[in-house]
RNA sequence: GGUCUCUUAGUAUAACGGUUAGUACAACGGGUUUUCAUCCCGUCAACGCGGGUUCGACUCCCGCAGAGAUCACCA
């Protein structure tokens, strides 16, 4: 079992391209076979500085580590497309010389006037009709063309089934071009040949070339690796294939948004693939036992963001309750590693992670590694990313801005006047000052709030709100003597004072 | 236009001739001593259409419709 990743350094590799590196990962470690990457850049106008680092850093992220490609080396070597020329013009001669290529000199505007006369005429237009009669030698600046060997095929194709295509969309495609570069056409089948690739697998826009494919391999007298064509991943709206126009991110994106990569494996690996089960949450090494090409689907399947936001939420609460706090706190601090920064140059701007290392929100980088894994500790079930943090913890770092608003527009305490208001929070505040210090954690101030409780006969919902919103000014916080504990005695004391004379003196 | 592919709720999917068509996300409602979230409970919601085969069809066959792909010296 060899199966490769073929991507072409064009750009930032959005989502839409990474499930096509995922399916033939888990494949090949099922079957402690061999994965490939392997780096297609025949296309020199396209070339992209820098794409090819990206594309390594996103699969290094994502735990799909290659066998045989770039910096690893293999026996195949090189891995990358362009340096592999001589080897592509040593198998083009071999079809010159069994008469199955042949070097075509016209030009392009004479094929436009082929194309345009067949549509004139409405009849399919195929090149293999202008053959030139007296090929020239084959020398560089010509352009090789397949000699086509039209008849009826029939394939399986993994995914798709049996499948059959007439000699009318076989055609004489170009093997290498003018420029020396092979097409993709050619280049794929030498080098899956040469690398000994058994299973390839591509998007469906690949099926209508496949007769073209089978002809090539038969001529080339090589043995047709198992097919497997991986249905488009939609874009949210409409029925286009997800790509880069849809504002498709990229993976680098999703990392630096605080996206966890078991959560962007698990969520692209269920997209179009289900074992069958009703299980949602799939580790990678539970991946790579149940996968199977059968259970593959067959239509295009939409892309939904929310899905793979609930799904990185499971992800965050399983690594802090399987693995510890420390283990998730360590994802929030560490800086992910980009080797290639600011050299995409693509029209949307690649939100890499530039100088930030961290998830926290700016004022917390005094506070040391024990004070942030608290408040991790009590925050981390209502993050859905990691850079949630940057805009729900900021209260625990610094002194909230004072906004009585909030206060007095409560739902649960419209009814009281701003001296009552006060008065709740002065009395918490005397209340809590009894707790010594060394007394003071959760279960302490969870039975003092219990007393004042009873104390001041108010509900839950109206005492603890005042002291909630007090201490933090946010829409929302963890339990409140969760909050109080973290942020200690003195800052606790001196947030409810504060808000209280405010209160007052309104 | 030619050729090819696809079709279960808004979305992702289960079902391999017999089920009240299951699950998850989303939405909506409720519960867990405040909020948001988690967690739990509940509600809404689907077999594209038409023929056949069969005792019986989401499942098999045919047709139609809709959607998509492809017809490059791009991959």
């Amino acid at each position: 079992m060899k199966t490769r990743f073929a991507p072409s350094p064009t750009g930032y590799i959005h989502i839409g391209n990474v499930r096509s590196a995922i399916y033939p990962y888990l494949l090949a470690r099922q079957e402690n076979g061999t994965f490939i990457l392997r780096i297609e850049d025949t296309d020199q106008a396209r070339f992209v500085e820098g794409a090819t680092e990206l594309i390594e850093d996103t699969l290094n992220w994502l735990g799909l580590e290659w066998d045989e490609g770039p910096i690893v080396g293999g026996p195949a070597a090189p891995y990358f497309q362009s340096k592999r020329g001589e080897i592509y013009h040593k198998w083009g001669q071999k079809l010159i010389d069994t008469g199955h290529a042949y070097a075509d000199p016209t030009d392009s505007e004479t094929i436009q006037k082929y194309r345009d006369e067949c549509n004139a005429k409405k009849i399919p237009y195929l090149y293999r009709n202008f053959r030139p009669e007296n090929p020239p030698e084959w020398k560089p600046g010509i352009p090789l063309r397949f000699k086509a060997d039209p008849k009826p095929r029939k394939w399986h194709d993994e995914v798709v089934g049996d499948l059959e295509a007439g000699p009318e969309v076989q055609d004489d495609i170009i093997l290498i071009k003018a420029d020396g570069m092979p097409t993709y056409n050619f280049a794929h089948i030498v080098d899956d040949a040469e690398m000994g690739v058994t299973h390839v697998m591509r998007g469906v826009e690949y099926l209508s070339s496949t007769p073209n494919y089978l002809a090539l391999y038969e001529a080339l007298n090589l043995e047709v690796p198992k097919l497997v064509s991986l249905p488009h991943i939609l874009a949210p709206t409409g029925n286009k294939k997800l790509g880069k126009r849809d504002g498709a991110k990229s993976a680098t994106e999703y990392r630096a948004d605080g996206v966890l990569p078991e959560a962007m494996l698990n969520y692209l690996a269920c997209l179009g693939w289900n074992d069958g089960t009703e299980q949602e949450i799939y580790t990678k090494d539970e991946l790579i036992k149940n996968f199977s090409l059968e259970k593959i689907q067959n239509s295009g399947a939409r892309y939904d963001e929310t899905k793979l936001l609930w799904m990185n939420g499971q992800w965050i609460r399983r690594i802090a309750d399987e693995q510890g706090i420390s283990a998730l706190y360590a994802r929030t601090v560490s800086a992910p590693e980009i080797t290639s920064r600011n050299t995409i140059s693509n029209d949307k701007p690649t939100a890499l992670h530039g100088n930030n290392d961290s998830f926290w929100p700016e004022s917390a980088a005094p506070y040391d590694d024990e004070y942030k894994q608290k408040v991790l500790a009590i925050i981390y079930d209502r993050l859905k990313t990691l850079s949630d943090l940057k805009t729900m913890t900021t209260y625990f770092f610094e002194n909230p801005t004072i906004d009585l608003e909030m206060i007095t527009g409560n739902k649960f305490l419209k009814k009281f006047s701003e001296d009552e208001l006060s008065d709740m929070l002065m009395l918490a505040s005397r209340k809590l000052e009894k707790i010594p210090e060394s007394d003071w954690n959760a279960d302490n101030l969870q039975a003092a709030l219990n007393e004042l409780l009873e104390e001041t006969g108010k509900k839950p919902a109206e005492l603890f709100s005042v002291i909630r919103i007090a201490l933090s000014f946010a829409p929302f916080s963890p339990a409140l003597h969760l909050t109080m504990n973290v942020l200690g005695k003195n800052l606790t004391l001196s947030r409810l004072q504060s808000a209280a004379t405010a209160l007052e003196n309104d």
